[in-house]
DNA sequence: AGACTGACCTGAACGC
DNA sequence: TGCGTTCAGGTCAGTC
């Protein structure tokens, strides 16, 4: 799911429940949701036991935990690195309530309170630990993290870096909006409603955007953001949820994501759905006429 | 170097 | 009822 706004609500939720909190044990129900920790799951268990978190962060769709140094002589900080795939929930709960079917990592705390549940339908989320290292655009994160620009909600963006590294690109205009490195957090429905807002098509090469057009689609992408994060997220169904497993109510604000033969709010052409990277786009043929070929 | 394709998973919804 | 197909909000290794 989870796009930018998703991710904002989860880091939000983690900050409010699990700041300042020591680890007491970590228990990986399945393999696969550590994969990306390269040491395995027991050195995985080893490095979080015993931490304590100090600040919940996050660029585009990663999310991490800063943790406090494993003895008081290592000045290199460690981090929770987190990302959701298409299935991740982050859930903060009481001990006592059932696991789900789906329940991958379990983090219990040295304290009374609820503890930290990763559950993941389809596992292309997981877990790892890694030190925090300079990005290639500056500031400090997890090593996997290094390569994914800043996204529009970091206070350091920069809208003419990205788009100057738009048009750079030499793609489709959609391609680049979802390359991670040129900027993060937007995803296929963010994507789609953006480039609505700003009435282009996600065909149009990225060669021929004017600085402008870049301008435009990018604080179409920002506004859009923004206004899902202040409805808690978008989700269609109970998979993508807050850390208490709340809906977010955004699904009801969506202009052209899954609104196929639905009629255009701006113009009333019903909007059309075309085939995508294995996946869809939704468009309005009139408000966004597709490049000539 | 940069662009693009598949592969990685589970489950729900649909058509026959 | 059941079985096959298609679809789902993401990323990255491999290939050209």
């Amino acid at each position: 799911m989870p796009e930018l706004p998703e991710v904002e609500v989860v880091r939000r939720g983690l900050a409010d429940h699990v700041l300042d909190r020591r680890v007491a044990t970590v228990e990986v129900r399945h393999p696969r949701a550590v994969r990306r920790h390269a040491t395995g799951a027991d050195d995985f268990t080893a490095r979080l036991t015993g931490r304590t978190v100090r600040a919940a962060a996050r660029r585009g769709k990663y999310l991490w935990l800063e943790l406090d140094s494993a003895d008081p002589g290592d000045s290199a900080e460690d981090a929770l690195l987190a990302h959701l795939g298409m299935s991740g929930q982050m859930l903060v709960e009481d001990a006592a309530q059932p696991d789900e079917k789906h329940l991958r990592v379990r983090i219990r705390f040295d304290d009374d309170g609820p503890e930290l549940r990763f559950v993941d339908q389809r596992t292309f989320g997981g877990l790892s630990v890694h030190p925090l290292a300079p990005a290639t655009g500056g500031g400090l994160v997890p090593e996997p993290v290094a390569h994914i620009a800043r996204d529009p909600m970091d206070p350091a963006f920069s809208a003419e870096d990205a788009v100057a590294a738009l048009r750079r690109r030499r793609t489709e205009l959609k391609r680049a909006l979802l390359d991670q490195t040129v900027v993060s957090g937007i995803g296929n429905i963010y994507a789609d409603e953006a480039l609505w807002r700003a009435k282009l098509h996600g065909l149009r090469p990225t060669e021929k955007l004017t600085r402008a057009q870049g301008h435009a689609v990018l604080d179409a992408a920002t506004t859009v953001m923004t206004e899902a994060l202040a409805q808690g997220g978008t989700s269609f169904d109970a998979l993508y949820v807050n850390v208490n497993g709340a809906s977010g109510y955004f699904d009801r604000s969506l202009d052209v994501y899954g609104q196929t033969d639905r009629a255009c709010t701006r113009c009333g052409t019903p909007i059309r759905r075309d085939a995508f990277m294995n996946r869809s786009s939704f468009t309005c043929p009139r408000c966004q006429p597709r490049p000539r070929r």
